[in-house]
DNA sequence: GTGGGGCGTTTTGCCATCGTAACAACAAGG
DNA sequence: CCTTGTTGTTACGATGGCAAAACGCCCCAC
């Protein structure tokens, strides 16, 4: 069987059956290379494509009128890509590689027959999104409410965490491929303040950094700093129906 | 038929059939009455049951450990609530009547066999979630990269054009029933920064105000100030399987 | 009717946090 | 070598938070 790299993480939270995973398989079909930088779908085009994200990683993100970028959200390995094009008809959000890439696209005519045919992997998929809607309400609470410290501090665990469901190898130190700018728009500062946190951080003896990797010294401290939670740990999907 | 506010809501999107409907419906079997200030549900709590609001106003929220709260989404009748409890079992917002409400609990084995019976209402859900994904990127954006009176703007014309949902009387004038200080802890602001903006706003006659009443009198310098687009034009939900 | 009590709004003064602008240092890559 | 992109650093100032109090309003008890 062609191997999914969405199938396998969706297999992480529920046995699939094999027909499951042939279904899966289809819409990663048509890989197609993108280089760091490129655009994959521009905010207000038309849109009837989404992606599964096989390799390297990407993020979503708007511009304001002003000028200034928020980014919405960083994508990795696994991750489901674009599902605003499954309500939209033009794109809320830009699309953008941040490092070379592979993703697959497939129109939603293919998501449409998935979920018609497996109804299973419908609310698989359904019950994801839902955990989407958590980390992003968990990053608006830390925009509203929290210090640039609290931020820049919980920004590295989030992305830490979800690096580590993929990659077990991870323990402490992480490649974070994003500039201190990227950062700053991801979680509402600017790169001179998100470069003060940082340093500050640093001298502390929170974090360590050696060419763009970070390492994380006192994950407590950081959570605690961060009033973060990882949510990774507490998910519960057996409730589902069982597969075949 | 029984009626479904919730069966009503999603029929707007797309046709239902009458097993649907009827299915839909029976999420809907045990209203419960809910006085204003009452907790439908407690963060951290063990969680099995999912809500559909038929009548009222509710918002999910989170404390931090400061003491300060995040507002995290207001809700209003026929959505769909606490969805974070199909994928956590420990609820990670709480969720408070903010008038005198009336929802219906239903567990979410209940849930399960509507995703497996009907897999159509499945997508529809998915769909719906992805809309909802939408607006807190929305919000995000709002929270990260606006001005207070930006965000101020947007708030209300959000709100506005989600109560026009529903309620087709609506035309420029609405009932908030937010303290300044719910508004502000939605939006990331102090009671007392809520407060100037309002006043200036109002006295620049952009809003008026009758006691709780927010009337718009010039939406389209709104939408500037907010950086807001009204996402409920855009949606298009053709594609989905046709009922029967 | 009168006098609270509670709740939300209005208002003020002060000041911390964080943004703006500008530039230096440095690395990578053509 | 020059160009381009990223990080580091500073000075300055605006936005919006904080604390505190007054004000208006509604409801209730007396």
């Amino acid at each position: 069987m062609a191997t999914s790299c969405f199938a396998d993480r969706l297999a992480k939270h529920v046995p699939l059956s094999d027909a499951e995973k042939k279904a899966l398989a289809r819409l990663e079909e048509n890989p197609r290379k993108v280089k760091r930088g490129a655009m994959i779908q521009r905010v207000n085009e038309t849109v009837t494509e989404l992606f599964v994200l096989r390799e390297g990683r990407v993020m979503s993100f708007v511009i304001l009128p002003d000028g200034s970028r928020q980014i919405l959200r960083v994508y990795f390995p696994g991750d489901f890509i674009g599902s605003a094009s499954t309500i939209y008809s033009r794109a809320p959000e830009s699309l953008v590689a941040l490092s070379d890439t592979i993703v697959c696209p497939f129109d939603k005519h293919a998501l449409r027959r998935l979920l018609d045919e497996y109804p299973r992997v419908a609310a698989l998929l359904f019950l994801l999104s839902n955990a989407e809607r958590v980390a992003l309400t968990d990053r608006l609470a830390s925009l509203g409410r929290t210090s640039a410290r609290a931020r820049v501090a919980s920004f590295l665990l989030d992305i830490f965490d979800r690096l580590r469901v993929t990659d077990e190898g991870i323990t402490d130190s992480f490649d974070l491929k994003l500039t201190q700018e990227e950062i700053g728009d991801a979680i509402g500062l600017t790169s001179v303040h998100v470069n003060r946190m940082i340093r500050q951080m640093e001298q502390e003896g929170l974090i360590s950094r050696t060419n763009g990797r970070i390492t994380l010294r006192d994950m407590g401290r950081l959570e605690e700093i961060g009033h973060y939670t990882n949510r990774h740990k507490d998910m519960d999907l057996d409730w589902l129906p069982q597969p075949g």
